[in-house]
DNA sequence: GCCAACGTTGGC
DNA sequence: GCCAACGTTGGC
């Protein structure tokens, strides 16, 4: 799951225990969190536009989809006004801190790794906020920051 | 700050 | 339903 540190970052995450993963305006982004995500999968938390870009910590998801009420909200830089509250049409999950890695493990890094060949998040144009990653990857990328 | 890649919108 | 125009993401 990747956010700019700028505006949430994993020590804000670490600091609010939980939060609501608000603000995704992707089809495919939501289509992962209301149908994919489950209570007490985890997830990596990754900076982006940050320096370097790369992931700095892990997280769980806390509770299941639900529907994402800055879409609602006017004053809100996520206000969507063709959301409506009888057709909502985004949706989040509620996340949980779990652990900040003692170092950040760049973009460049996941690139050159041989055992990361083909994960999402290394391939160009790769823009999507919500990724998912193969389990192999998944216990490689635990493995190297443990 | 640049710009390639990608997603969405809306006219037709 | 096509596709040009536009807006956004995010690495560099």
């Amino acid at each position: 799951m990747k956010s700019e540190p700028d505006s949430y970052s994993i020590d804000d995450l670490k600091k609010d225990k939980t939060t609501l993963w608000e603000g995704v305006r992707n089809y495919q982004a939501r289509n992962f969190m209301k149908n994919e995500m489950q209570p007490g999968d985890e997830f990596f938390f990754y900076h982006s536009n940050a320096k370097p870009p790369g992931i700095v910590g892990l997280g769980q998801i806390h509770t299941q989809a639900e529907v994402d009420p800055t879409a609602f909200q006017k004053e809100s830089k996520y206000y969507d006004k063709k959301s409506k509250q009888d057709a909502p049409r985004w949706f989040c999950v509620r996340v949980k801190f779990k652990e900040k890695f003692r170092k950040i493990l760049p973009l460049e890094d996941l690139k050159s790794d041989p055992k990361l060949l083909g994960m999402m998040v290394t391939q160009k144009g790769s823009r999507l906020s919500i990724q998912p990653v193969t389990e192999k990857h998944f216990q490689h990328i635990l493995k190297i920051m443990k």
